[in-house]
DNA sequence: ACTTGACCTGGAGCGCGCTCCAGGTCCCAT
DNA sequence: ATGGGACCTGGAGCGCGCTCCAGGTCAAGT
């Protein structure tokens, strides 16, 4: 029969696949974001396809600063089972509002440094390379207009 | 004669304006974010407007992620003086450029994390409560159709 | 004279999220 | 049998950005 997809993968395929390193990934499931991974006979790790699943999501959470402590309790209620889903929803949702938030002050923020910058290039149109070159000096090769 | 504008804060003034604890204040001090400010007789610091100014955008730079080590560097081009723009110029822009691969990458993710919720949300309306309420069960109040 | 409150100093400590390490096991290829 | 590579363990260490602390000074109020 032809294996419906491979359904083990070992720590180094998963920490390329995520860009993990194996430290942080044993990490991860120490602190309870994994469940207790299966083991080969020979003790190592073996994840199945729904771990990886739930890493996606973990990635996911852990790369828009969702802390440890709460991704933890997330998993925690992927692992009690499928009546937890409402939870989870509420957990997600949440996370999502502040995420947005964030973007949105991320996005002023930018908006306020592109200011500062428009407000430097200002003073340099003003004064467009004023006293440069004292005389035959230093042999820093200033960009033309930079 | 009327004082101009208010020319010397407090730390204390300082602190809350910005939102920062003293020792904050301090650190970023000590760390080169600032000149050395000046100080009242009694030793006390007293900030001045271009402080002011100057802390504005270290706020903002921090919000967004430069860390300590990058300000430090930009504080020192501000003190070298305005031939420096061209650099600030730069190392602005190139934050700016990192900040918004940051945002999109969590729009992106925010987008997933919706996914994931919508997949929940379609899960819970095929099998909408399942074996809610074991019979008069927890008093927790759930939302009707959350 | 005494208290209160704002601030000072140098230095230690903390929380987070990894990251590294020593010493070991297992398995496969030469 | 030997070597190499992938992985194992428990525990220590690290980098960052603060944060806290003890012990002190100063200025104003009562």
């Amino acid at each position: 029969m032809l294996s419906p997809m491979k359904d083990y993968f070992t720590p180094g395929e998963i920490a390329e696949r995520f860009d993990l390193t194996l430290d942080t990934l044993r990490y991860y499931e120490k602190a309870g974001l994994l469940r207790r991974v299966d083991r080969a006979p020979s003790g190592h790790r073996r994840y199945r396809a729904d771990d990886v699943e739930l890493l996606h999501l973990v990635r996911c959470l852990r790369d828009t600063d969702m802390p440890i402590s709460r991704l933890r309790e997330f998993a925690e209620l992927v692992r009690e089972g499928d009546h937890t889903i409402p939870e989870r929803v509420e957990v997600l949702q949440s996370h999502q509002h502040r995420l947005n938030a964030h973007i949105e002050r991320m996005r002023e923020r930018q908006e306020a440094i592109g200011h500062k910058i428009d407000y430097y290039l200002g003073v340099l149109s003003e004064r467009p390379e004023p006293a440069r070159r004292p005389e035959g000096s230093m042999d820093t090769p200033v960009k033309e207009t930079g």
